[in-house]
DNA sequence: GCAAGGATATCG
DNA sequence: GATATCCTTGCA
């Protein structure tokens, strides 16, 4: 029985070398090179100097492609996962708090994962789980499928933070939302796709 | 609105 | 070997 449970309510899907949005655009480098592997393992990188993201490599062997997890609803362990977002905040935000002298902001039990750099502090997720199987029955991250009870309406919004890319890449709509959640990041929802 | 933070890709 | 850049977050 895992410590920690939660259902994935955000995603982004990533391409390949023509996604200029992706970590894959450079080709195959030695962080991006488990992107080219077989589908369905772990590939965390390092965001910003501070925050881990967990991707789930998919498409075919030898060919880039990845999904980042955005977004977790908490459905067990959430006193763990409160620990984990805890200590990684007072990893990045200690200079801030001296000056402030205030205690950082409770969070309530919905957000403690609702984004990809808090969803794996409050996993516990970072990059040496990069290659772990995520479909397989004893890894220490798995991915299953949710009861067919648990279904959710997904919608589909353009992908965050991908500015960058340019068109058309910061405009497809590539992000899937359970736009239901009060897990999802980000301070409100974008419009509905038409 | 913006700084913090470190790995990475790219350049010289 | 140096540096611009980044799939974010929490506080001002």
């Amino acid at each position: 029985m895992p410590d920690r449970v939660g259902r994935i309510v955000e995603v982004e899907a990533y391409g390949d070398g023509e996604d200029r949005a992706s970590h894959a655009r450079a080709g195959r480098t030695q962080r991006t090179a488990v992107m080219f592997g077989p589908s369905g393992r772990a590939y965390v990188y390092l965001v910003y100097g501070m925050h881990n993201c967990l991707n789930v490599v998919t498409g075919v062997d030898g060919h880039a492609g990845a999904v980042l997890i955005r977004a977790v609803e908490p459905l067990a362990g959430v006193e763990v996962m409160r620990s984990g977002v805890a200590a990684a905040r007072r990893l990045g935000g200690m200079r801030a708090r001296a000056a402030s002298q205030r205690a950082p902001a409770a969070q309530p039990d919905e957000r403690l994962a609702a984004g990809p750099g808090r969803l794996c502090a409050a996993f516990g997720i970072d990059r040496s789980m990069t290659g772990v199987d995520l479909c397989a029955p004893h890894s220490p991250l798995r991915i299953e499928p949710a009861p067919a009870s648990e279904l959710r309406t997904v919608i589909r919004t353009p992908r965050i933070g991908v500015a960058y890319a340019g068109h058309p890449w910061d405009t497809v709509p590539w992000r899937l939302v359970v736009a239901s959640s009060p897990s999802i990041s980000g301070p409100r929802l974008p419009s509905e796709p038409g």
